[in-house]
DNA sequence: TAGATTGTTAATCGATTAACAATC
DNA sequence: TAGATTGTTAATCGATTAACAATC
């Protein structure tokens, strides 16, 4: 009783992100285990799987309603439904994406997504050329019908998946909808009030992370190389 | 003399990741500036546009071969001809993709890459319906053919576009093909030799992130619920 | 000159890693 | 029992923020 009030009250308070945002590795893991017929792992072999240190993976899952057994690791069914429960897999996110160039649709026919519990309920461009037009059963609207649809059902996420120039009138329109949290896969940071939430993705970023760490544009190697 | 030679070597000594991140958003803002016809900006401009601290951006800026000037801030021209240099906007980067999904298509049609000096130079899938299809100028090729490229080209960065499930063997091509930069857009950690860099692009985190941050999926606010 | 802004050092904050007693 | 592994506290590491003297 006592235990588990305790290790419920841990589950409630605010996890830290860069542990959400290990997550759903976690769970992409540990479904696989199961589909292997595996039924317990160790905090070091998740951690080897998932490239981590045993201590982090250790840390992560004391913020979890779970507990592990020494000598044998964690159950992996009810590690998979803790992850499954605080990830809310099963819950719905309404999602709208605004942009229907090549990466809006690629996200509207990306499958990933529904099965995580994330449901594309609109797909949105400005270009009449492109109204009507259906990618993963969603059909194109003019981004002026955001406003009328979120009307009538609550939108959780909203997607900006337009070029740079374009992204902060998209995200004025998605705050005017009502939507409180931003997924911002356009090269540029948006503003947004207070109580909104935006979260960039960063695939330009991490390109130029690699591309320095390569180490073609150093000046010292350049200058070596005279 | 020696001003500029404490300043090169600054630039020189390994910038920190979450520094180098954020350099790509810096020269957007630049540039636009420079669009604008503004000629100088002080850190606190800087970082009211794009959602820091001042001091973060005199710290980042600090790593850089550039200095402000009191009360006017930092000149945009050579801003922006800095960060250029440090980005290596101006330099090619090789870059394969191997998947040719909607997310590998819209990655190879999606202009901004050229932009920042990313050229694609091969677009592989396994599934031969595919083969020759042209998108974005490159013609998809069988996965086998990676290696024969990579001979004859010296390929900088491979971005990972597969399924999850595929994520590791396409790794495992990568790096026996002798590419040692890996942007895994797949949904799972992948194994690689020392020396090989690998860079999650975190899509899917990013959305649990917010939809944790949400808080519909939360024991606590279900349990009031009741 | 007076005031704004840089460059940099020091303080704070938070995340990761190490260590180890408890325990199965 | 002996040994492996957890859960948790403490130590380390690194990034961000604050502060302020130097300076234009």
């Amino acid at each position: 009783m006592s235990a588990s009030a305790s290790s419920s009250s841990r589950a409630n308070n605010q996890i830290p992100n860069p542990v959400i945002r290990r997550l759903p590795k976690y769970l992409v893991h540990v479904q696989e285990l199961r589909d292997e017929g595996i039924t317990w792992a160790s905090s070091h072999q998740i951690a080897d799987s998932l490239g981590l240190t045993s201590s982090t993976v250790r840390q992560d899952l004391s913020h979890m309603d779970l507990s592990g057994i020494s000598k044998k690791g964690y159950e992996i069914v009810q590690l998979e439904a803790v992850l499954r429960q605080i990830l809310g897999a099963d819950i719905v996110h309404r999602v709208v994406i605004v942009g229907a160039g090549h990466l809006g649709r690629a996200l509207a026919e990306h499958g990933a997504f529904a099965e995580r519990g994330f449901e594309i309920c609109g797909l949105f461009d400005r270009d009449p050329v492109l109204f009507g037009k259906t990618f993963g059963d969603v059909a194109v609207k003019p981004v002026e019908d955001l406003k009328s649809l979120s009307e009538k059902l609550t939108i959780d996420i909203g997607l900006i998946a337009v070029p740079f120039q374009a992204a902060q009138s998209v995200a004025d329109l998605m705050v005017d909808a009502g939507i409180r949290a931003i997924l911002n896969l356009a090269y540029k940071h948006v503003h947004v009030p207070k109580g909104v939430q935006v979260v960039d993705a960063r695939i330009m970023e991490s390109l130029q992370e690699l591309a320095y760490a390569l180490g073609k544009n150093r000046a010292d190697q350049l200058k070596s190389l005279t």
